[in-house]
DNA sequence: ACCTGAACACCGTTCAAGT
DNA sequence: ACCTGAACACCGTTCAAGT
């Protein structure tokens, strides 16, 4: 696992010392102002607060999202490196609960980003979208032991998991009111996952009779 | 219950005869336009497509919000009619569900529109608060029927009802594979009402030990 | 009393001109 | 090879000038 790592996020090595330090600088400025505004920041004022024309962070970051996947790539990489440290836990079912704890405070790391997240199930030309499939796998392999387990019903897989994950994340950030209640819907999700609560039929289709 | 309604969308009666033509045909392109754009669609396009002046549109309507409320009175109306009717259905349970899910109908009925009504939680000046307050005491009032018989676990109130149901009809707006899950996931919620979910302890912090 | 649209202050995105 | 910022096509919101 000791790879070549020289920076926290890998700006493309062999550019020139302007581009180099350009490409540093947006990306710092760029974490305070989508920490401010959240992930619809505007981009102008990220090349305003950065020093550099509007055309340089569109050369360095052509998308949105290519912006928000430079901010986002250790996280990812974090989640998905734990996701295997868990996968070796003897109780599965408290590991998958541990991960999709992390997962929440990944996804609301920026608001809007639960939204950004999701999205990338419906373009898979964002840059996120590899991350974020990445994401929906390494919960399905933690989903699949605690099924097999019998601790999770079986009637669900990872972009459930990543749906509900990401609609607690987005209810706490539409008002203050909700955000106090974030963990207790967080739990009231995973109360969901359970096979106790799965009562009539499968999936959610009641039975008329 | 028989009032002077005249209109389905009540325009203030006493205006001038134009105001109250562009007040209508204002009216009636929003619905489309935001149906087509959803609840964020360009006001500028409504009033010139409307054929009237910008200026026209914020005298008659001075927010976002307040376009939407004129949209939706009619469903809320409805929704907080049909809940004094199921509050007398015999399975308390079922009828709860049953209203959920015209909620869910009607929360989804623009895109954008869950959002907008969460908002409206950390927003009382806008007009759409008191309508969704009405729908947090109508869910609050079939939960507490529900809730009295064993049918739902009494750590819940109408806002979490609110918040859940909206969340749900948020997600299934994100991506098309998401729109397909739509159904199941409102199975899942609601099977996390049930009392057999509730394991763990009450509000979902989880005990240590 | 009401309507109109210009004016202002913002966006995102592209791209010709520079170094 | 990279940077810059003007240009374009949009916004929401306000408000002076009209009828």
């Amino acid at each position: 696992m000791a790879d070549s790592h020289t920076s926290p996020v890998d700006p493309p090595r062999g550019q020139r010392a302007d581009a180099q330090r350009n490409y540093e600088r947006i990306l710092a400025v760029a974490r305070t102002v989508v920490d401010e505004q959240g992930t619809q920041a505007s981009l102008r004022d990220i090349a305003r607060r950065a020093g550099v024309g509007l055309g340089t962070l569109y050369r360095h970051f052509p998308t949105r999202d290519a912006l928000l996947e430079a901010l986002l790539r250790q996280g990812f990489d974090r989640l998905a490196a734990d996701a295997d440290t868990l996968a070796h836990r003897r109780d599965a079912g408290e590991a998958l609960t541990e991960w999709l704890r992390d997962l929440t405070r990944g996804s609301t790391a920026f608001r809007g980003l639960p939204a950004s997240m999701l999205a990338t199930l419906a373009d898979a030309e964002s840059p996120l979208h590899t991350s974020c499939l990445a994401m929906r796998e390494a919960a399905a392999r933690l989903l699949e032991r605690a099924q097999a387990v019998g601790d999770i019903r079986p009637d669900i897989d990872g972009t459930d998991l990543f749906a509900l994950i990401n609609a607690v994340g987005w209810v706490s950030e539409q008002a203050p009111p909700l955000a106090d209640r974030r963990e207790r819907l967080f739990g009231l999700v995973m109360d969901a996952l359970k096979p106790s609560a799965q009562v009539r039929s499968g999936p959610g289709v009641a039975p008329s009779g």
